[in-house]
DNA sequence: ATTGGTAATGGAAATCATTTTCAATAAGAA
DNA sequence: TTCTTATTGAAAATGATTTCCATTACCAAT
């Protein structure tokens, strides 16, 4: 170690000190564990994953902190119809950008898929535009997913 | 009344009976309530609703008779963030045919739109046709929704 | 009509995810 | 060091949904 801190990615303790906030242990380990999957985890699934390395950091703590993060712009959440949130880092490195979901009613495995994604996009920016305008409603984001049967629940259900 | 039953919009009675199921009062009453709002009522938005003119339904039988409406494919299920499930027919003379969603994320109201949903649709026929066959998917569904504020909300928050 | 078998139901209890409460701790500023 | 505020974890509370279970309703075959 050579006293500069560890270069996490998009310069995180930078983004917490700014508002005022601290950069503390179970923040960057929840931040560590979202950074590191390609998986689409639950609160608990995430206190799960950190509870190896540091058994103290309370479940409460990462809903807090799953909450704070949303705030902040860093991570999305989204209900894939399981009956609990899950959470994705919005820049993470082991993912393609901006993308969406596939998701299979039996297994419950999500695809994340960028393919078309662009000519979605566009779609979905041309509409925003038309429907804001007729609506007045001021559209901030947008979810696309696709439900149904994946490769491997094929035939067995 | 005239021996003849009451038209209910699709055959219901025959919906059930083909499956060798009954065409119950609560199940008559919920499909009522469902076929006569353009809210997107929840389970308890529903037994509420249902128990004026039938109070001995209880609420049990509200989230099972959903579940089964959602497997005899006379009803759709979303979650818009709210942390409950919201439920609509699908067949709805008093809404657009298929359509989808605006949810304000501050007061949470949901706009139904059909505007643009054809192309939408189209674009998203295309897509699931190769994401389909990219990933061996079989697509049964999908969704669209987009967030943000509405008319009403804005300037208030 | 009577009987038998299964579908359907309501209420209470259980479950599961998430939020709230609260007292203790840690960190940065003065 | 001291003060103030941010943060935290554990336990309790909450809220939606599901499960259990004993009762009731309905249909079919006598």
């Amino acid at each position: 170690m050579n006293g500069k801190e560890n270069p996490n990615p998009p310069g995180w303790h930078g983004r917490f000190r700014g508002r005022g906030l601290r950069f503390t242990e179970p923040r960057r380990a929840i931040l560590d564990v979202l950074s590191t999957t390609t998986d689409h985890l639950s609160a608990e699934d995430i206190y799960l994953a950190v509870h190896g390395d540091y058994p103290g950091i309370g479940l409460t703590t990462v809903y807090r902190t799953l909450e704070l993060l949303i705030e902040m712009g860093l991570v999305y959440r989204f209900q894939f119809g399981d009956g609990r949130n899950r959470y994705e880092l919005i820049q993470n490195r082991l993912k393609p950008g901006h993308h969406h979901h596939l998701v299979c009613i039996n297994c419950k495995k999500i695809i994340d898929y960028d393919d078309f994604v662009d000519e979605e996009v566009e779609l979905l920016k041309k509409v925003e535009k038309a429907l804001s305008q007729k609506y007045e409603f001021q559209i901030t984001n947008h979810v696309i997913q696709f439900y149904g049967i994946c490769k491997d629940c094929q035939g067995k259900v």
